[in-house]
DNA sequence: GCCACGTTTGAGAGCGCTCCCTGGCGCCCG
DNA sequence: CGGGCGCCAGGGAGCGCTCTCAAACGTGGC
C-alpha cells in the first residue's frame, strides 16, 4: 500500500479487469465508447490497484503536460511582501484546479535567472505560462515571449502596445484613478494632490493617467512622485503641503502610500477628512481597514485577475480533455477588470 | 527556432555531433567517461540546435521528477494574506533552484481538496512534498505522511510528537517569547499582559509557553486568548486593561496583535513605552517598523526556514545527480531555527 | 438468412530518454 | 612483440502510456 512497492501500472490493471490497456486507457480518460459493463468493471480495478496515472509516460505521448508555469519577477522583495500575488496566486490555483492542471512556481532572482527560466519555458514543460512582470525595463516578458510558449500577462506588459498576439489582464487603474478623484471633486475638493507610484510601471503611470484625465488643466507641483511606500507617501505628502498649503485632498495611488500620508497629515495637524479627504488604491485589507481613519479606497479584484489569466490561457478548454485544444487565436488581447470605490472615513 | 517545430531530441543532437544517442546523454548528464573532444563536439551540438532534455521522458525511465510539492493548507483568507509564506516560498524557490529542481505549488481549500492532494503526492509526480499546516486539527499532514512521500513539514506539527520519521523545521517560538518577556522584566515591568495567537496552532502554543516560562506563577488572568489580527489585539488590550488597570507591559503573540494593542493603548491614554511597554512577534517588516511607535518585536527568518525545508527534504543530494539518493533517514526529526530580538522604540 | 455497416475491443508501434551490456581499441606489462 | 585489462562508445531494450488500425462483434435491412 504504501513503501517502495511500485505503482500499478495500465497493464496491472488491465489484467485485473480482464482487459486491454488500450480499453482502460480509455476508461480512464473518459470512457467514451467501451460499454457500460466494462467501464464498471475496469473502475474497480482500478480502485482496487489505487491506480494513478504515471503524468510522465502520458506527457511523453500527448505533449501535454498539465501544468502551467507561473513567473514572478522579483526585483525588488517590497512587492513580494504584499498580499497581491498571494491573492491572484490563490484565483489561479483555483482555475488550474478545475483544469486539472498543475501550478509551477517559478521565482526569479536578478538576471541570471531570467536565463534559467527562459530555458525551462522554451523546454516545454508546461502546457503555458502567466507572468507578472511590474517594471517597465524588465527584458523577461520580451524574452518569454519569444520563447513560442502560450503566455498571459499579469498587468499590462509596458511594451508592445498594439501588439495583437500579447494577452494580459489587468485591472481599470486608469478608470479607478478617475472615480477616486472625481469622488474628491464631487466633495467640493478643489486643490487635489496626487502621490504617484513609480512610474516605472504600468499600475502607476496608469493611475496617474486617470488622475491627469480628471484634473485637465491642473498644476502640475500638485502630483509628487512617490514609491508606494508608507514612508514614500509622507514625504510626498510633505512635499505637497509645503507647495500648497491649502491642500484639501490627496489621491494616493495605492493604500500603502495613502497610509503614509495619513500619518504625515496627523502630524502637520490636519485633520481627515475634514481638512483634507485621502483616499488609496488596492483595497488592501490588513492596510485599508486598520488606518486612521479607515481609508476610502479603490478595489480590484484581484483573486478575479488570477482566475481570469488561468482562464484565458488555457482558453476553450473544458474541465479536462473535452473541447479544442486552444480556440485559434482570437481571443482578446487585453482585458481589463473593473474598479469600485470603497467608501470608509477618509474621504 | 520558435513556433511548433518540434523541439531537437537526443537523436538529432546525436546525429549532428556523429555519435550515438548514449553518448549524448553521457554529455548532458555531466560528460562523466567521455573523451574531451566528443565532449566538445556534443557540447556544440547542443547549443547550435538549442537542444534542451524532455523531463517527461526522462522521468519516466528515472523515476525522479525534479520537482517538489509545496503545500498550503488555507483554511483562512487571513493567513494566506501576510508576507510569511511569501517570504518561505523564496527560502525554497532558491534552495530548489540550486537543486535544480522545479517547484509545484498545491493551495488547499476546503477538505475536499485533502483529496485531491493527497492522490497527487501519492501519484509519484514529486520527488517529495514540502507542507505548512498550521492547524492542529487539519488532518492533511496525517493523510500526506501516509502518502509514501518523504516530507518536510513548516512548524512543529500539533501531532506524532515524538515520531521519529516526522522532519520539521520551526522557529523557536519558546525561546524567543522567553527572550521578549525576559526583556521587559529586565526593564522593569512586572505586570505582563500576555495576548496569545490562536490555541490551536503550535506556534501560538509555543510562544505562550515561552511566556510561562518566565512568568512562572503568575496571574493567569494576565493572559488573553486572541487571534492573531490588530483587531482582536485590541480587543485583547481592552480586556487586559479592564482585568489589570496598571498594566505596564504587553507581549503579543504575533505583530499584526501588537500593532493593535498599539492603538487601544493610545485609544486609552497609556502612552508606550512609558507606561506601557509593548513587545511583538514576527518581524513582519511592513507591520514593525510602520507602527507608532516602531515595534520591538521578535525576528524569525523565515526565508531561512524555507531554504532548510528544501534542503532537508533533498537530502545529502547535491547540486545535480551527484551523491546517494537521499542518507537514509538519519535526518534530525526536527530543526528549530533561532530567534532574536529586535529592539526598537516600543519595549 | 445473408451482407453491409457501425460499434467495441485489442494489438502494436512508438513518444524521448536512460542504462545495461557488449564490442572495440589503446596501453601496459610480461 | 603478444596477451590481457580497462576505458570508452554504441546498440538495444524498455519505462508506462496513447493512439492508430484492424479484427471482432453485433444489427438492421432487404
Amino acid at each position: 500500500m504504501s513503501e517502495t512497492a511500485s505503482r500499478p501500472t495500465l497493464e496491472a490493471v488491465a489484467a485485473r479487469a480482464g482487459v486491454s490497456r488500450a480499453t482502460v486507457s480509455r476508461v480512464v480518460n473518459g470512457g467514451e465508447g467501451v460499454r457500460e459493463p466494462l467501464v464498471e468493471r475496469v473502475r474497480r480495478a482500478v480502485e482496487e490497484l489505487g491506480y494513478v496515472p504515471n503524468q510522465a509516460a502520458r506527457s511523453l505521448v500527448t505533449r501535454r503536460h498539465d501544468a502551467v508555469a507561473v513567473v514572478i519577477a522579483e526585483p525588488e522583495t517590497r512587492v513580494f511582501a504584499d498580499p497581491f500575488f498571494a491573492l491572484q496566486l490563490r484565483g489561479i490555483s483555483k482555475e488550474l484546479t478545475a483544469h486539472d492542471s498543475q501550478l509551477v512556481l517559478l521565482l526569479t532572482e536578478g538576471r541570471d535567472d531570467h536565463v534559467r527560466v527562459g530555458r525551462y519555458l522554451s523546454g516545454g514543460h508546461v502546457d503555458g505560462a502567466l507572468v507578472f512582470s511590474l517594471h517597465l525595463d524588465d527584458p523577461l516578458p520580451g524574452l518569454i515571449h519569444g520563447a513560442g510558449v502560450p503566455t498571459v500577462f499579469g498587468g499590462r506588459p509596458g511594451w508592445g502596445e498594439g501588439t495583437r498576439d500579447i494577452v494580459y489582464v489587468d485591472s481599470d487603474n486608469r478608470g479607478g484613478a478617475r472615480d477616486a478623484v472625481r469622488h474628491l471633486v464631487g466633495l467640493g475638493r478643489t486643490r487635489i494632490g496626487h502621490i504617484t507610484g513609480p512610474l516605472d510601471q504600468t499600475s502607476a503611470v496608469d493611475r496617474l493617467e486617470g488622475f491627469r484625465d480628471v484634473m485637465v488643466g491642473g498644476d502640475p507641483r500638485l502630483i509628487v512622485e512617490s514609491d508606494f511606500t508608507p514612508a514614500g507617501g509622507e514625504r510626498a505628502v510633505r512635499e505637497l503641503l509645503e507647495r500648497c498649503p491649502d491642500l484639501d485632498a490627496v489621491f494616493a495611488a495605492n493604500d500603502l502610500s495613502a497610509s503614509g500620508a495619513l500619518r504625515a497629515l496627523r502630524e502637520r495637524g490636519r485633520r481627515v477628512p475634514d481638512d483634507v479627504a485621502v483616499i488609496g488604491f488596492d483595497d488592501m485589507l490588513p492596510v485599508a481597514e486598520q488606518t486612521d481613519p479607515p481609508l476610502t479606497t479603490v478595489r480590484q479584484d484581484i483573486e478575479e485577475m488570477g482566475r481570469l489569466m488561468a482562464r484565458l490561457l488555457l482558453g476553450g478548454r473544458e474541465p479536462r480533455g473535452t473541447g479544442p485544444e486552444r480556440e485559434a487565436g482570437n481571443a482578446p488581447s487585453g482585458v481589463v477588470l473593473p474598479t469600485t470605490l470603497v467608501r470608509r472615513a477618509s474621504a
